[in-house]
DNA sequence: AGCCAACTTTGACCTGGATCAAACGGGACA
DNA sequence: TGTCCCGTTTGATCCAGGTCAAAGTTGGCT
């Protein structure tokens, strides 16, 4: 199996465009982004940048998803970031990259060359702008997440990983807010294990014990349904319903 | 006790001007900045916010220790961040406060109405600019974080934590790299618990088994010495000796 | 169709850290 | 000088989740 080979898309028809680092962007601006970008794919497993690596490129992902992740020198791993489409990946201003990125479905990434991207961001305060604001976000979501690792049981590790996946797929498929839900798993257990900081025997468990008590069913290993989101984000041991209005 | 009482003090004589969001302004910018700060004191101990309060002003910490923290409804509560000398607080663009803000030492901030900043930040890309490289370090400190809470043992935990605030601590009082070290420790172990996302008892454990292995030593309960920085960087688990070099 | 490899589930047992409980400073204040 | 309060230490016991092991499932490939 190859990647998909991609042709130059033009910045208004894609589909990023209205969520990703150039969302701000005048018609103008927009055009001058377009003549430095180009596109690379990745095949499903296949790793990004490695830790350490030098980086000379940033750039978005257009379609599929990547992890961010950190390793211990004996092995053990934490995921700290899932990518889907319009995330932003590389830092302005560093040369190394501080985390593996690795593909985790086929991936597309719209790309610029780190100078001339430099370069532009400082001439576009649009763009700044943007970053700043997902970066914000990001962060917001790391800290969420801090939470999460330090605090929660493995129980409500595994729905609180649910919600997110949820959250973000009704906000690709915005349907209104609905009570019921089906989405894909994009994760092994082993990777969910990774993300929450759990063996993925425990998340086997957990996953298991989930569906034993009816709060979610699985057709297949990675389709999961949600008969009640409501009692989801109990589970997960949020407040109310975590702002879910999609 | 009251808090210090404050008057007003120039931005050019200001401790916290190089590394602050105003670092990389210009004369004319920090006079607009200037015009429009006001300072605030908070005794040790006192919430400066509280999640989800309206928060009208964002702000710098200009002298001690705050904490940001999240709580679940049953009480857990983690820590998320630390606040030091130039850390900034508040988020532009958004009106609620989304963590608790407390005051750990008594504390100095220089506050800026919300709306006023923001249109100057609108008007100044240098703070913007700053202020996006702050939340880049900040993002990764939440992900350093990440693999700390997530996969990291008590002892490392502890040993991770001693060694952040040995790191600060060289920043602040530059004097090349030295492999003995003394500094304070400004939490509680209950404030580091909650930090490392353990109980306190297993805190107070980890320190003695600490210092029964000579890792540190103590002098009170809150000096601490590290006699080999290296060593205490193994404990840490971290790879190599964390890039400290102060 | 059948086989293989990768992923997942399940079971049995163990352990690191939590929980519950009690005792120990040490500084502020009378 | 004593005592009260708050933070800390230490001990005993428990249990959630880790570890080790084996069997089940699924999809791709020949």
């Amino acid at each position: 199996m190859n990647a998909p080979t991609i042709t130059h898309i033009s910045c208004a028809d894609c589909p990023i465009r209205h969520r990703a680092v150039c969302a701000r962007c005048e018609a103008d601006e927009l055009e001058a982004l377009d003549s430095i970008k180009y596109y690379r794919s990745y095949e499903a497993g296949q790793p990004i940048i490695w830790s350490g690596d030098v980086m000379n490129f940033v750039g978005s992902v257009v379609s599929g998803i990547a992890t961010l992740s950190q390793t211990m020198e004996d092995g053990r791993t934490q995921m700290v970031g899932l990518l889907l489409p319009s995330d932003f990946v590389g830092r302005p201003g560093r040369d190394g990259a501080a985390y593996n990125v690795v593909a985790t479905t086929d991936v597309v990434m719209c790309c610029f060359r780190k100078k001339p991207f430099e370069d532009l961001m400082a001439a576009t305060p649009h763009i700044a702008h943007r970053l700043l604001e997902m970066t914000l976000d990001e962060l917001d979501a790391a800290r969420e997440w801090m939470l999460v690792l330090g605090r929660k049981t493995a129980r409500e590790k595994i729905a609180s990983l649910l919600t997110i996946i949820a959250r973000r797929d009704a906000s690709l498929t915005p349907q209104g807010a609905v009570n019921e839900m089906t989405f894909d798993l994009p994760l092994t257990r082993e990777a969910m294990a990774d993300y929450l900081g759990l063996t993925l025997e425990t998340v086997s468990r957990q996953m298991s014990a989930l569906k034993k008590d009816g709060v979610i069913t699985l057709e297949g290993k990675r389709r999961v349904s949600v008969p009640d989101m409501g009692r989801l984000f109990e589970e997960a041991g949020d407040d109310s319903d975590g702002g879910f209005i999609a």
